[in-house]
DNA sequence: TAGATGACTAATA
DNA sequence: CTATTAGCCATCT
C-alpha cells in the first residue's frame, strides 16, 4: 500500500455534501506533508473513482480550477452535491469540513 | 546526485 | 483578507 492508494481510499470515503483538507488527509496518513498529498491527487486521481473535487486546501480555496475537466468543473460538482460556497473559489469549510477520526 | 517544482501549511507583516 | 518566507518531501529534469 502506497502512499498514493492511502491517500486515494481516504478521499473515496469522504461522504457526499462534505469537503476536507490536505493537512486533514496528510496528517490521517501519519505525516505532515500536505504536499506529498496535492501530487498524489495530480498524479493519478484514478479519475471517476477518486471525487478529488471535495479535497481542498486549508482556506477552504479550490485547487486551481483548471485541474479538472475545465474551468468551474470541481465548483459545478460540488455545488451538485450540496456545498454552499462563499464564493466561485472558496466552500464553506465550517459547515462541510469532515474530519478523519484517525487522530481525532 | 543535485537543483527546481509543486492540487500545501504555518508564521509573520 | 493578501504577500512573503520558510519548512516539507516525492517527483522531474
Amino acid at each position: 500500500m502506497n502512499f498514493f492508494d492511502q491517500v486515494y481510499d481516504l478521499v473515496k470515503k469522504i461522504p457526499e455534501g462534505r469537503v476536507t483538507t490536505y493537512g486533514e488527509i496528510a496528517q490521517a496518513l501519519g505525516t505532515r506533508d500536505a504536499r506529498k498529498v496535492g501530487w498524489a491527487l495530480h498524479s493519478n486521481p484514478y479519475e471517476d473513482v477518486v471525487p478529488c473535487h471535495r479535497v481542498v486546501n486549508k482556506n477552504g480555496r479550490l485547487a486551481p480550477n483548471f485541474a479538472f475537466d475545465g474551468p468551474g468543473e470541481q465548483w459545478r460538482r460540488l455545488e451538485q452535491e450540496g456545498i454552499t460556497f462563499l464564493d466561485r473559489d472558496h466552500v464553506n469549510l465550517k459547515q462541510h469540513l469532515f474530519v478523519f477520526d484517525s487522530h481525532s
